[in-house]
DNA sequence: AGTGCATTTTCACTCAGTGAAAAGTACGAT
DNA sequence: ATCGTACTTTTCACTGAGTGAAAATGCACT
């Protein structure tokens, strides 16, 4: 390859990346604002020469990973979503635990919501909503911070200590919002959420709520996941909520082959591949 | 690069793959059955030298296109299926198409699916199925042949007539499984789908069921996705569900943004952008 | 200790990828 | 019609990013 930032102009920020790095680059250019774009603003955004994102947007396009729309903008193609939904930790748990949703939606009739953490957020997995429910600022397959919300803390809690550390190092940067909260408040916070097993946020913002979180545990024993409800403030007192949710997480927990507390004195026969092969 | 196929011995059939398409290449070794991979089975299927095959890995890692399990093997990564949800043929349908789809199944109590054309087969967008409904042979993310199913005939009928040729022109190859139909007949047959607007296909094979299925239009007027319910064959007279499917494509159609016949003698304001902001 | 298999590092070679520039295309304004 | 602007696509000579064989390392059985 030329020198992608050698000799000439170019951005010096961006040097000597691998080619499939920036094919990738191209492909986050995309969000829920950004759902079509066209040859020269991915090339812009994605800091490419207009010639090299054209090449590139061309493989992406013939593989199935973009598609081209007639008015010349490129969308995310099925393909890419195809692959995508072999992830186990996206549609993977969602699959699983989609029936367990369901039964605390039909009980509740209020917001259900599965995230995982990625990275310094939480990225919202799936989520049931009847149309006459209250308001959720955040949809699926966004990412929603991790200190703030209730499935992040949770997330959080049981994140591995090196991580979090990383985490709660971190300054005010990223998704800073309103309710931001000091490192030192927070690991007290998270301390209480492990010890209670549920983490509980009041909301005020784009309407009065509490949501009440708990962790879902995979077959290794650590948490995958973080099962929430989201109800009206007005609504039941939200600690009675707390059993619930933690029931239905560790029902998901089981039908992800967690084997109950570690207490490993017996050991059933094997929960075996679990291939989730319907759906 | 060094000489792909040129000189030594590697596999003179695949020389000069561009970088980007072989990187995609290593993700399409992921399948229903093979969720979870290691660096020598990718290499292998994807017909790669183990150090490239290594060093894309990485970089796909790196991004979270994939992710390394403990055990040291790879599997598909949230960040894909983060961006994966962006694509509008995949979960933008599907976003859009849910509530009706819950409407469609409230009502009946069967199964009922969503589902694309991808090249030469239709991909499953989305299902819902009652827990004790009869089985269905195809899972979210998965692929179903276009000339066998209810909504892989009305998704053909309603194809641009030269893919529609290509398709038809293909041998037996791919999906040949039990039901083939001559090219003749079928010709015949999708005539009368795009006659009656949907499609019915008796199946005998995972069980005794009926498939109506009906397209569904978007802002351009063209078909753009398939709507199909799933019942058993004792069941009601499967004529009876016609209506019912075409009424829930239309509704479905008019979310998208199809502004009914092609008579375009007025016009509504504009539908706008419909960021479907929510979900 | 020894065998077999997977992962990772090394290294010299070279061709796939690069980007500036120019040509082609589409659309609007004047 | 004619010019202007912005986007897309082609061309081309250059070169360093990517390549893969081979060797080293690591790991799990035996």
């Amino acid at each position: 390859m030329a020198g992608a930032g050698s000799a000439a102009g170019s951005v010096p920020g961006v040097p000597g990346q691998p080619v499939v790095v920036r094919a990738l680059s191209l492909l986050a250019q995309f969000t829920e604002q950004r759902r079509a774009l066209n040859l020269s603003e991915l090339a812009r955004l994605a800091d490419l020469a207009p010639a090299t994102a054209l090449r590139m947007v061309r493989h992406l396009t013939e593989w199935g990973a973009l598609e081209k729309l007639e008015d010349g903008r490129y969308v995310v193609g099925v393909r890419l979503w195809e692959i995508a939904s072999l992830s186990p930790r996206g549609h993977g748990v969602r699959q699983i635990a989609l029936p367990y949703l369901e039964d605390l939606y039909e009980v509740t009739r209020h917001h259900v919501l599965l995230a995982v953490r990625e990275g310094h957020e939480a990225v919202l997995i799936d989520r049931l909503s009847s149309r006459t429910a209250t308001e959720v600022a955040y949809r699926v397959g966004g990412r929603m911070p991790l200190s703030t919300t209730a499935v992040g803390q949770v997330l959080l809690a049981y994140t591995a200590p090196d991580v979090q550390e990383e985490l709660l190092a971190q300054p005010d940067g990223e998704g800073g919002g309103p309710g931001r909260v000091p490192a030192k408040d927070l690991r007290a916070l998270l301390a209480e959420v492990k010890q209670a097993g549920a983490a509980v946020v009041r909301r005020t913002h784009p309407s009065q709520t509490v949501s009440v979180a708990a962790p879902i545990r995979g077959a290794g024993g650590d948490v995958v996941a973080a099962l929430s409800i989201v109800v009206p403030d007005a609504a039941t007192q939200a600690h009675e909520m707390v059993p619930l949710v933690r029931a239905s997480a560790l029902a998901i927990s089981r039908s992800l082959g967690h084997q109950g507390k570690a207490s490993g004195a017996w050991r059933h026969p094997a929960p075996a591949a679990r291939g989730n092969s319907s759906a």
